[in-house]
DNA sequence: CGACGCATTGACAGGGCTCAATTTAAGTGG
DNA sequence: CCACTTAAATTGAGCCCTGTCAATGCGTCG
């Protein structure tokens, strides 16, 4: 199973399979599919029927979450490692989430019943599962906090910041955040507007603390956000 | 154990220890500690070192965040059967939010490696608590695009409305909220300002609709504060 | 090179937060 | 039972942040 060795890299291992003895690793894997998507494509869409779990392998997904009046949420974005979806273990329940690749990306998708199968016969594999989910509530306890208690600009800095830890790449000019990040996108993700998002970038980049191209962020100084984002 | 018989009801079943054979169910509920809890007593402190859940017996908890510069958002109201400060199972970690007793109310507490040990042997616990974890984490994806997307009036609309299914009770005025209820907490669920708060109810009394007294608010006409949460 | 999508910038208005001043209600102790 | 205290709730006035709308600029790709 030379594809799957590929994916047997230290996130992942941290994350679904950690403690389960490695012997089984395989075996579980096998009863996933692998999928391939390209960029932009909508792996599940809220409303539909919550059939399948999925595992990220590679790339990044984000997860949407729609307003009926045309307003969206980004929930979170999910890097290799991460689960999906697994609502899908409680029976006749829908997607609550849209999820979407945001480049190329790769997932493996785990039936209903194969995954609660699963879970059943390895405990640990439940109690990561767990641990995965106790992480998403985490982040979205504090988002919704910031959310409640902080003005956009607070907002903007700590999720440029979250992302760089999350998806930076360190390149000359400083760390950019590597995945197509529009203005819309980061305005989804904060909780403001494109117009909201594009006046402060552009306020920071005369202030020297960011570099912003056409859906390409770098952050130049990341200290410059920190302090910002912590004053009170 | 007559003690335990008490809290075995429909509900309490209907979450932990659901498919959990009967059997065993006063062995697992032997390894938790009962706590009484006082009004507004806090069982656990945001930034404490996290080595107990609990399971709620009786009584009402609530969740809160606390933010830096004094403001506090409400994440989640806890009933009977609901499990708090799952983080215990992780180690080394900090609980993230705390916990207050509305009135009174009556935990069980798990220690840490109990919780862990019981859900090893017990898988179909683990997959229980998953269940509950998506609950909670839905229901906060939820209230996150809804901060987002809506105006104060609906929010707060749409609030009442949660929790007069969650904690309502039929009187001859109409559904009444069963626990204090304050100004300033309504604010701290709804993401929103006593101030506002306020007036919103005086004008809905105005109209009819909800009678508030100190500490109290009965929704006399539900169907009109659907309405208003649901239109654009 | 033209067209389309993304980004920028300005003007404007309004929802709701802030602050301050009362009013109302619930306890408390003599 | 009544004065007194204290906390909750109400109401008004003002203003600021930020969403909305419109016009324009710019980069990329067919």
């Amino acid at each position: 199973m030379t594809a799957l060795e590929a994916y047997d890299d230290a996130l992942f291992l941290n994350n679904l399979l950690s403690g389960v003895p490695e012997q089984v690793h395989a075996d579980i894997m096998a009863n996933g599919k692998r999928i391939v998507l390209r960029p932009g494509q909508t792996l599940i869409r809220q409303g539909d029927d919550a059939k399948r779990c999925y595992l990220v392998l590679t790339g990044r997904l984000k997860l949407v979450k729609l307003h009926e009046q045309g307003k969206e949420a980004v929930i979170r974005y999910l890097g290799p490692g991460q689960v999906t979806a697994a609502i899908a273990l409680l029976k006749q329940k829908e997607y609550p989430v849209t999820a979407q690749a945001i480049d190329a990306a790769e997932v493996l998708g785990f039936e209903s019943g194969t995954i609660n199968r699963l879970l059943l016969t390895h405990p640990q594999m439940a109690l990561n599962m767990l641990r995965m989910l106790l992480d998403r509530l985490d982040d979205l306890q504090n988002r919704y906090l910031e959310l409640r208690a902080e003005q956009v600009e607070q907002r903007i800095a700590r999720s440029l910041l979250r992302l760089m830890q999350h998806s930076g790449r360190r390149t000359e000019q400083g760390v950019l955040i590597d995945f197509s990040l529009s203005r819309q996108e980061l305005a989804d993700y904060t909780a403001t507007t494109l117009y909201t998002v594009s006046r402060t970038l552009s306020a920071w980049e005369k202030s020297g603390w960011v570099k912003s191209e056409r859906e390409r962020i770098t952050i130049t100084d990341p200290h410059a956000l920190v302090e910002l984002s912590e004053r009170s």
